[in-house]
DNA sequence: TTGTATGCGTTATCAT
DNA sequence: ATGATAACGCATACAA
């Protein structure tokens, strides 16, 4: 930065202010130093910039880098926090590589709020940083204390996809767990309570599985064992993905053998082919509400914490249809 | 830090001199510091840190959060950076952010070096950066000037997919091409010259496709609409994978109706229930090496450039066997 | 083994 | 509108 100052003949805090694009330079001196900087290949050094900053400019977030569902969460919240002005670091998990380690990482690099998106550690973990940085849960079956929470209906979710298979025909609706992953419970307690509420309490069935294709398959297999349903509910899509493919090579075709419904929708990961019906989640807009709950928490570090549940919809697409004939042979409760 | 250095009653550089496991502190010191930091809930600062250390410890990464073959390799480099003492900085390539935004980015933290793994601009465009930082090139096509580069013998893969396929028995061997991402054309080449060499030049057929599942999916379709081969080979996993779905789809059985060979063999993204032969690029290896290298360079910036091809090897699974009968129909060229 | 002093590149305060 | 100067948290050279 001294070099600029020098070459344009002005002093090194006129040239902060530029680049800032604060108050209180000229526009002639403006111009003068950007193409000083320019020709010289000035960078600003956010090092530098963030150990001035007393409040720092940067975000966090702590996410998988194997799930399309974070994925997409943490592309949107990229763009976004650039438009807010602050720089979003990336806190991926890898192998070797738990919550504790990456929020320590984080924090080094002076980030004052943190997303946070996948299971690992339970939310009360999370509690006591609460009061050293602002932290927002994104998906997450939480209602925090000091965190802000921004999340998906779960059950809402699945509770529609149920109403839609049913309305289809549908009574022996098979549905393949999602383990101790985020918003699982939620979406295992709305499944079985819809199909309660439909008077199909003996049809359900829940099966062990979990948040990608592997757990999906394995679960498919366990399904391929017993009695058949007519319809199959997956905790997420890659879950869906991975069920789907164990029933094709089985001869089982979808949806005309067996309707299937996924869910999150993330467009990334979304097979064109498979034109997978799915529960979706609104993900530009939960990216969008947790940057800001997250940014709006740094100004006001006081406010009560903010708990947004949003709603999921239902988008029917190829892989249901109402049940074969054979159905009826389930029928009988 | 300043607290901590109060707190046990030494100087900062006493603590500054224990945090970094450095020579000069009584394992007594040590002890008391550490103990008193972790009562206070110290963390060293790593921004203040790469500002005061002339020659950064920080790392960067350029690629694409939504190719699984990248991101498996960023996974194994960001454990194997944490061993060498390097901070490894994620630049992901997103929405609107192309490779001259994230470079900047990496740039203002400091990276010392950066390691580039997805397409986007050509390498030419990378020269005059490899002045300013230590540039490692992953799986590009390149053989660089000032930059270290890591490849896989792309045309040696596809190579050993065609003797595979033709020791078989096939003959109509049709290619879902890759278009111009990293790799493809080597790998488009080495089938191309592959079928030549087995006298098969009349059976070379060249789909346009690319690296994602959408591309695998309209290319299948593609093949649809023509003359069916025996046997496909993809230009990466994901490829592949979006073809077979179209295949299954169609009532095309794989193996048995036609053979499915993929690239890259990625676990992640994966899918058990396909069991794809493929490609195996030996991932961890590559990625050992380019942090190497990177790591290298950095200590010796006038060590002439490292070009590492690394040699590919089949991975013969569930998707391929002899062709059917059917296939002499197409065996006369 | 330990302490003192200086500077990394930037921002912010206070002058001018 | 612009300049001088201190301070951010740490690492390092040097002195003790």
């Amino acid at each position: 930065m001294g070099d600029v100052a020098d070459r344009v003949g002005v002093s090194q805090a006129l040239v902060s202010i530029v680049f800032r694009g604060a108050e209180g330079a000229s526009d002639a001196t403006r111009r003068r130093v950007f193409e000083a900087a320019a020709e010289l290949g000035y960078r600003p050094d956010s090092l530098a910039q963030g150990l001035r900053r007393n409040r720092s400019r940067n975000l966090g977030v702590l996410f998988s880098l194997r799930r399309p569902f974070e994925v997409e969460l943490v592309e949107n919240m990229l763009s976004i926090s650039k438009g807010l002005g602050y720089d979003l670091l990336l806190g991926p998990f890898s192998p070797g590589r738990e919550q504790d380690d990456v929020i320590d990482e984080l924090l080094r690099y002076r980030c004052a709020g943190l997303v946070v998106v996948g299971p690992q550690l339970h939310a009360r973990d999370l509690e006591p940083l609460a009061r050293e940085v602002a932290i927002v849960e994104v998906g997450r079956d939480v209602t925090g204390g000091l965190l802000d929470v921004i999340r998906n209906d779960d059950a809402v979710g699945t509770r529609q996809a149920v109403d839609h298979l049913v309305q289809l025909g549908h009574r022996a609706i098979a549905y393949l767990d999602g383990g101790d992953n985020p918003g699982a419970q939620s979406r295992r307690d709305g499944y079985r309570t819809a199909m309660s509420d439909h008077g199909l309490d003996g049809q359900i069935r829940v099966v062990p599985g979990g948040y990608d294709e592997n757990d999906g398959a394995a679960a498919a297999a366990l399904l391929l064992d017993q009695r058949l349903p007519t319809a199959i509910m997956a905790a997420n899509d890659p879950c869906a993905i991975g069920a789907l493919d164990i029933l094709v090579r089985h001869g089982i075709a979808v949806p005309s053998d067996i309707s299937l419904i996924g869910y999150d929708d993330a467009t990334f990961g979304r097979i064109p082919g498979i034109d997978l019906t799915s529960v979706r989640q609104d993900i530009p807009k939960m990216a969008r509400l947790a940057m800001t709950a997250l940014v709006d928490r740094l100004e006001r570090p006081d406010r009560k914490p903010v708990n947004k549940t949003l709603r999921p919809k239902l988008i029917v697409r190829g892989t249901t249809t109402g049940p074969r004939e054979r159905s009826v042979e389930f029928s009988v409760v």
